[in-house]
DNA sequence: GCCGTTTTCGGCCCGACTGTTTTCAGTCG
């Protein structure tokens, strides 16, 4: 048998046929539908590579047809495709790379590379720097001047920045905005809105009397390293850290319809514009117009049907209005077609946290100090769960110092009235499944967190037996962190989800959503794919110092990514159902 | 290449900005 064949992997596949395609010329809507096997690829929760073995299992998911359904199993049987080899031997590895500096597209690569003997980023700089591109049809000074400081710029660029750096960048530039004379509203949309782990630029939309004057602004804010364009309604800039911000000016009037087109995902919007058309209308972020089947009707002075707020775009197309965080194109159209849409938990309807550290392994609270923040942020419950003591390099607990931790917390459980102690434990899963703490050690708990955090780099295989050996013991209540994946660190845990969810089910044994922004583990696609599987979910801040009690609103957006509700997240039951909960196994 | 409540063939969203164009192409989101 060949190598296995991660999801990620298949998804790269993919991504190099569509640079290389790009580059080539191919037909445009090949190149998207190739994009969309290799995002669909990337966030699928099931293990493609198995789904490869059961005749049309592939072909079911949407985005995947025959035609990529056979290269992933000749990929999965033959460790190569025939056809990418191929086409790799067409083009320079060295051009792709190219297509991610902004401003330079498939076309101007071919053209570089066929007429300018451009192969890759060194040859490029070399050309760029000798002007002999200049003499290019099309390219001229300010072109070529252009993209060598956009391949300056993307050697200090941030790439994807985590969703806890964005939205603290964007609330700071609203309120900035916010203070602008003539402006009524301002809002962040994009990605960020849509609440994903990680922003590639930040959105911002401003509704203003005087949009000169708010462009102006925006550019001289503190902390600009660089103006990319500016015009009347969209300015977009790069901060001193690399990241790139875009204003977007419009009506007060079309507020609605831009927040809609601006907050996308671009894939949701397609299937709201196909629908637009299919229903007489034509849609985009001025409004819904009747298409009279010219372009452009907001300059042609026809007032739109709707625009002012999201709901009376969605009502006007038949639907219920969708959540942002659905907004992805997996099926939340045709559940809003129905209004079917579900209630997403809320930042407020969690009233427990069930894992945190103090001072005894590595946080900065004392139990006390714990229990105080916990009970200010208004929880019924909070769990102390400190480390287990092979994390060493966390302070974990030997045996000795937890039973004397354990009966410490339990000493201040009963002298607090107001909200309820447990004494827990996150207690390592060993690289083998079994728990870092002997049987009966862990009797003595109120609460086990089993989570992973050494040999995260084990086979896929092994990893699948190693978290289900863990949920199968009978101590377990909650899978911490399941993966052990860092955003933009490390990749953590591939196991075979669809059985790990299958275990959890069995056991009854919750999965936890880690809040903090570096984890969001499990993510969003996961926790979609846990509750299809009928799990439960634990959405937690892996507390450590009292700040990150604020972190929860990360673990909401991804929560609300995933299509979870409060019924569905055992944080947000009331303390006689919790506690009744984790004692039956 | 993918897909189907008009379609298994013929479509596949829409506009802004820039630079090079004498009316538009390329890129981006």
């Amino acid at each position: 048998m060949a190598t296995m064949a991660t999801n990620s992997d298949l998804a790269h596949l993919f991504e190099e046929f569509t640079a290389i395609l790009e580059i080539l010329g191919a037909n445009k809507f090949k190149v998207l539908a190739f994009q969309k096997v290799a995002r669909t690829l990337d966030s699928l929760a099931d293990d493609a590579a198995e789904l490869a073995r059961t005749p049309g299992a592939l072909e079911a998911i949407d985005g995947i047809g025959a035609s990529s359904a056979a290269k992933i199993r000749e990929f999965v049987e033959r460790g190569n495709i025939a056809e990418l080899d191929e086409l790799r031997a067409k083009v320079p590895p060295g051009l792709l790379g190219l297509l991610g500096i902004s401003g330079l597209g498939p076309k101007t690569i071919k053209l570089f590379w066929e007429q300018g003997g451009v192969t890759d980023k060194a040859s490029l700089k070399t050309k760029l720097a000798t002007g002999e591109l200049l003499q290019l049809a099309g390219m001229g000074e300010k072109k070529l001047k252009g993209i060598e400081e956009s391949i300056a710029l993307s050697e200090q660029s941030a790439g994807r920045i985590r969703l806890g750096a964005a939205l603290p960048l964007a609330e700071r530039v609203v309120a900035m905005m916010l203070a602008v004379k003539g402006v009524r509203r301002v809002a962040y949309a994009g990605s960020l809105r849509r609440g994903k782990e990680t922003i590639g630029d930040v959105d911002i939309l401003c509704a203003s009397d005087d949009p000169a004057a708010a462009h102006a602004a925006f550019r001289d804010q503190p902390g600009v390293a660089k103006v990319l364009v500016s015009g009347d309604t969209k300015t977009s800039i790069v901060t001193n850290d690399g990241v790139q911000i875009d204003l977007r000016t419009l009506p007060d009037a079309s507020f609605g319809a831009a927040l809609m087109y601006f907050t996308g995902s671009k894939e949701h919007n397609v299937k709201l514009r196909e629908r637009a058309i299919a229903q007489g209308y034509r849609l985009n972020e001025y409004g819904l117009f009747p298409d009279d089947g010219d372009a452009a009707p907001q300059h042609r002075g026809v007032q739109p049907i709707v625009a002012g707020t999201e709901e009376d775009v969605f009502a006007k197309l038949g639907l219920a209005w969708v959540p942002p965080e659905l907004r992805e194109d997996r099926g939340e159209i045709l559940v809003a077609e129905k209004k079917a849409i579900p209630t997403l938990i809320e930042l407020s309807d969690l009233k427990a946290e069930l894992h945190a550290h103090t001072r005894a392994s590595d946080g900065s609270m004392t139990i006390e100090g714990l229990v105080d923040a916990a009970k200010g942020k208004g929880f019924h419950t909070i769990a102390v769960t400190d480390h287990s003591k092979s994390s060493v390099q966390a302070n974990g607990l030997s045996p000795e110092r937890l039973r004397a931790h354990v009966g410490a917390i339990h000493a201040i459980a009963a002298k607090r009235s107001d909200i309820i102690v447990l004494a827990g434990s996150e207690v390592d899963i060993l690289a083998d499944g079994r728990l870092d703490y002997d049987d009966e050690l862990l009797a003595l708990l109120d609460l086990v967190v089993a989570s992973p955090h050494n040999s995260l780099k084990q086979e896929g295989d092994v990893a699948t037996k190693r978290l289900i050996k863990a949920i199968e013991h009978p101590a377990v209540r909650i899978l911490g962190h399941p993966t052990g994946r860092i955003i933009n660190g490390r990749t953590g845990l591939e196991p075979d989800l669809r059985r790990v969810f299958a275990a959890a089910k069995a056991n009854n044994v919750a999965l936890e959503l880690n809040a903090n922004p570096l984890r969001l583990d499990l993510r969003d696609t996961h926790i979609k794919a846990a509750l299809d599987a009928g799990c439960l979910i634990s959405i937690n801040c892996d507390t450590h110092e009292r700040s990150n009690l604020d972190l929860a609103r990360y673990g909401i957006l991804t929560a609300r990514r995933g299509w979870l509700t409060a019924e569905q997240c055992i944080n947000c039951w009331d303390a006689k159902r919790l506690l009744a909960w984790l004692k039956r196994k």
